[in-house]
DNA sequence: GTGGTCTAGACCACG
DNA sequence: GTGGTCTAGACCACA
């Protein structure tokens, strides 16, 4: 389910993060479905449980999920989550588009690199 | 023409290269065109000329300038910086939008963003 | 008469003891007048009975209830309890007064503050 | 200027950030100002290193301060976090003056003790 | 069992 | 010098 990249320059904690952030905007894991505990989830990694509690931590700050001591942590994805979400990706994407269009790249060629995820994912 | 944003979590150094490397592939800054000499740029932007020679030797290394010593740096767009720079971005783009696919942002308005870019920039 | 808000960073057991106070202090639950049974609460919010065991202990503690072992527990609001709540609550609408006027309020958006609530509760 | 209280029964990083939070916010630490280094305050309160950046942290992600790898932290006090702040205290006053009219204290003796704060700070 | 806090100490990147 | 990440391991409160 959570891969770390050690090749990633992001650090551990965001990698995680991110991860977790895709799976739950996307439905992947549904609301009120149980996340991993840290310390399952810190041993399954080999990595430090305060690691994967820093991204949980940061998950709950922004709405994706809720941790309840002594009982452990749910998805509860937030509609301000998701926008906020949204929004980051779609400045992303107008910004790199936009850096494409400067070195050259025509319109079609942009256009047909956004429609060729539709396949993948 | 570099602008410094300390708000901006990447590392000085980083957001300089990245200026300069956007002005040489963009042909802002043309081939054989001088670079501002390191001890004047960070007298100019008040900062480390550490970091301004880390910035420079990071371009040298991508193929972007080459410096003379004792003689300045030099624009020298290298064909290859800019395909490696098209590859990387063209791949941001297409992940970019996969992502927003992934949250039920529809291929139409994928598009739209994308040539929004066109007016702006 | 209780509810449980997991969104709530406090933990379950100052939840119920807290809107316990409140009942009793306020009057809604008049002295002499039985409280619902350990099982029963728990059951009904479907709370671990430890974690009910646990709020009706530190309300025996603090004179607001007595518990009678085999028949049940009572409401018993002792004048010291009342004022040791009412002493913490004006010490802490002192307090956070400072701080608002700190910030710039005024003292008539304070009483306009204070005399809010009467509308509501 | 920074007193950790150990009797608090809030984390140290909370305190902390609490304490920066109300000096930021009130205008005793002025934007721009310089914050004292995690470890040299670190070193100050006898305090782990890790506790006083998660402080900064937090304060940083509260639009608070900036902190900028190599150079510092700086303070950066933000409209929305002072808005934020402004709406937290203002419930929490509310909230409190409900409970105290609730146990039967009078809209007269709420005011005064609004007022009495005045003399105080 | 769970999440949360804290410490001690190492290492890295940056300026 | 600065902030940032990570680990190992202890301890606590809660359910």
């Amino acid at each position: 389910m959570i891969q770390i990249d050690y090749r990633d320059p992001r650090p551990i904690y965001v990698q995680v993060r991110e991860r977790f952030r895709e799976l739950i905007l996307s439905g992947v894991l549904p609301p009120d479905s149980k996340m991993p505990s840290v310390r399952e989830l810190s041993s399954t990694l080999a990595i430090n449980p305060n690691t994967i509690q820093r991204a949980y931590r940061e998950l709950e700050s922004d709405g994706c999920i809720v941790s309840v001591p002594g009982r452990g942590s749910y998805v509860c994805q937030s509609d301000a989550a998701l926008l906020a979400r949204r929004r980051e990706l779609t400045e992303r994407l107008r910004a790199t588009a936009g850096e494409l269009r400067a070195i050259g790249v025509t319109e079609e060629e942009l256009i047909a690199t956004v429609k060729e995820g539709n396949t993948h994912d």
